[in-house]
RNA sequence: GGCGCUGUAGCUCAAUUGGUUAGAGUCCCGGACUGUCGAUCCGGAGGUUGCGGGUUCGAGUCCCGUCAGCGUCGCCA
């Protein structure tokens, strides 16, 4: 530590600079406080806000600690008042002089440094810095390609500096709370071999084996069961995922996870260890505390009230269904459609008659016609005399509009929205309605943290335009054990040892338990239409290690990115990343991706075709 | 790939049914000021309204195309 000279505070243990020996500053912005009064000292930092009044000068001086009122007067040093006036916003300078309180009545008490004030004997200008296109401390937010472009001025806004702190903080008690349950820490491979299963993967081509090409992980997940079959019975990882689709407001095409995997588990072991990591996080980072277990619900059950697999539980509204209801009324579309063998069901959005005129009901009519394919959106308003009004009220009995009011607890300024569908399309376009109303007519509190488990997700779905099964989770999912003999013939019934969990409508992350028997491996490669020869081409490897005395296992993989999101309050998951991609994976600061030599390309022996020149010259016009 | 929103001064935004010289705050430049903390006051500069085309006597505003950012559907085992 310093022992020597021009100041007579030097940084203690309870510092941030303790143990980082530094010549150039002996605190940092956010610490002096009534305890330093007298004392020397030296700081640097960033110029925040200039305030010259001619004869003195404030100036808040900042860095990732906090900010301190530095004076400049002539009484103090003339000659540094001149220095002074060169300075502008952003300038990086370094400064000597001492601490004294402010004077009676001007203490200022949004800072932690604003009982004193840092009265300058010596200015060096460290840097200066050119007109920036926006202040860091400036009142409104700028557009969000700016931010990028000049991310380094972005990060030194508050609000990022928060968000990449509580990410910081996130990331130690996950993984202190592993360490402490004897997890290790592996690291594993970036450059890995194309599994083509799930998203599209970004390729890295081979120098050495001209013509291949490794693959960017879009999971550990076969690194950490090998882990498993070589018995590091607990391991963690915080990973980077990779994967090459479209982005949405909570994706990015890389992404960090939590990456976890245990042996001699079952589901419930894997959800009481995450159960406890929430506790303690939420109680960490938020002060709350999470009661224990986290409350737990079936896919079917959140499909058939809430019409998704992630849903939002800080609020209700959860969907009816009066199929049967439809099948005798007189309406034709209600009719024909659970003739069909399809499905009626709406939601009660209470109170929200008053709010929504027929041009916002129209919006959301349009918004599942556009999006989900839904043939239309039927609506009945609850009239203050407690009748129901509807376009569509003639053709219900008035014993059926009593049911319907009673089924759906309808009250007057409710309204409900119904969809006449496909099981498919009526949840996800109910799910949207849900999700988007919950919103608007502020159904909770923006605030509340809820998390959840979805349990038992099914082990198979089908595309829409095949009859082939394909695997929901992904095909070394295991098959919960009472729906073994389903698989022979049943195979859509069959729920998985699969859970995800659920933070305020996100799936915040999602895990299963693996296959290590290699007979019912084989069985659910068959009903995938993996015979076993592809099987073996795609996956032999793992398929050959189980063989050699893989223990049962199973894991989770939690977004970190997603759960910074929701812990920081944010809608947008860019927000949490230092430094993120635009919607269409672009990076604007360091513009990648970028053309490449012609020379490298030569080397990896790989030439561009003509159509993707055409389409790059457009691209530059 | 589809649908939608946005694009006006360095930044954040405004501009009535298409109508005079496109405004405000902030930033920037110059000046005044010894207690501010979003300092204040005075003066000044700053625009090919993303780009290209069209309709019109006249386009920031309407139409077509295109680019970019965002949201969303498809997609994301």
């Amino acid at each position: 530590m310093m022992t020597q000279g021009p100041n007579s505070a030097v940084a203690t243990h309870h510092s941030p600079l303790r143990g980082i020996f530094s010549v150039l500053r002996t605190h940092t912005c956010g610490e002096l406080t009534i305890e330093n009064v007298g004392q020397t000292a030296t700081l640097c930092g960033w110029v925040d806000t200039i305030r010259d009044f001619g004869g003195v000068t404030f100036i808040d001086l900042r860095d990732r600690y906090g900010r301190t009122q530095v004076v400049f007067n002539p009484d103090s040093n003339a000659q540094v008042l001149a220095e002074a006036g060169k300075l502008k916003n952003e300038y990086v300078i370094k400064i000597i002089g001492t601490v004294r309180p402010r004077p009676d009545g001007q203490t200022n008490k949004k800072l932690a440094t604003g009982e004193i004030e840092f009265v300058v004997t010596d200015l060096e200008i460290l840097n200066e810095c050119k007109t920036p296109p926006f202040v860091p401390g400036q009142k409104e937010v700028p557009g969000e390609d700016l931010r990028l472009k000049h991310r380094y001025l972005d990060l030194r806004r508050e609000k990022m500096l928060q968000t990449l702190q509580l990410r910081s903080r996130i990331i130690k008690t996950m993984r202190d709370y592993c360490a402490d349950k004897n997890f290790i820490d592996i690291e594993t491979p970036i450059l890995g071999r194309s599994t083509p299963e799930g998203a599209r993967d970004y390729l890295v081509p081979s120098r050495v084996f001209k013509g291949k090409f490794y693959a960017l992980p879009q999971s550990p997940q076969i690194y950490k069961q090998i882990m498993m079959i070589a018995g590091y019975d607990r391991y963690i990882q915080v990973a980077r995922c990779f994967r090459d689709e479209d982005l949405r407001a909570d994706r990015q095409p890389e992404f960090t996870q939590l990456d976890l995997e245990m042996s001699f588990v079952d589901s419930d072991d894997v959800i009481g260890m995450i159960d406890g990591m929430m506790q303690r996080l939420a109680k960490d980072l938020l002060g709350l505390d999470l009661q224990l277990p986290l409350p737990r619900l079936t896919y079917d059950e959140a499909m058939t009230r809430f019409g998704h697999d992630a849903p939002d539980l800080r609020f209700g509204m959860e969907i009816v269904d009066c199929t049967d209801l439809a099948s005798t009324c007189g309406f034709g579309v209600f009719k024909s459609t659970a003739d069909a063998g399809k499905f009626v069901r709406g939601v009660n959005a209470k109170g929200a008659a008053p709010k929504y005129s027929r041009k916002r009901i129209d919006e959301l009519t349009n918004m599942v016609k556009d999006d989900f394919g839904a043939k239309g959106l039927a609506w009945f308003r609850c009239e203050e005399d407690g009748s129901l009004f509807s376009p569509i009220a003639k053709f219900f009995s008035e014993d059926e509009l009593a049911e319907l009011k009673s089924r759906f607890d309808a009250q007057p300024g409710d309204l409900l929205l119904m969809i006449a569908d496909t099981w498919e399309i009526s949840c996800k376009g109910l799910y949207s309605i849900r999700k988007r109303m919950g919103v608007e007519l502020e159904l909770f509190d923006p605030k509340a943290m809820h998390f959840s488990w979805i349990v038992e997700f099914p082990m198979f779905e089908k595309g829409d335009d095949s009859q082939q099964w394909s695997a929901m989770h992904h095909p070394f999912t295991a098959p919960r054990d009472q729906d073994l003999a389903k698989l022979d013939g049943d195979a859509g019934k069959t729920r998985a040892k699969a859970y995800d969990l659920v933070i305020n409508g996100y799936e915040a992350g999602g895990g299963t338990i693996r296959i290590h028997d290699s007979s019912i491996q084989q069985k659910v490669f068959g009903l995938l239409g993996l015979d076993e020869e592809s099987a073996q081409e795609r996956f032999g490897f793992l398929l050959d290690a189980l063989k050699y005395g893989a223990p049962p296992h199973g894991g989770i993989a939690l977004g970190i990115d997603r759960v910074v999101m929701l812990f920081a309050g944010l809608d947008n998951i860019r927000d949490c990343i230092a430094f993120p991609k635009t919607q269409k994976a672009y990076d604007m600061l360091t513009e990648a991706p970028n053309v490449v030599e012609t020379l490298q390309l030569d080397d990896l022996g790989i030439g561009i075709s003509e159509d993707a020149k055409i389409a790059e010259t457009t691209v530059e016009d």
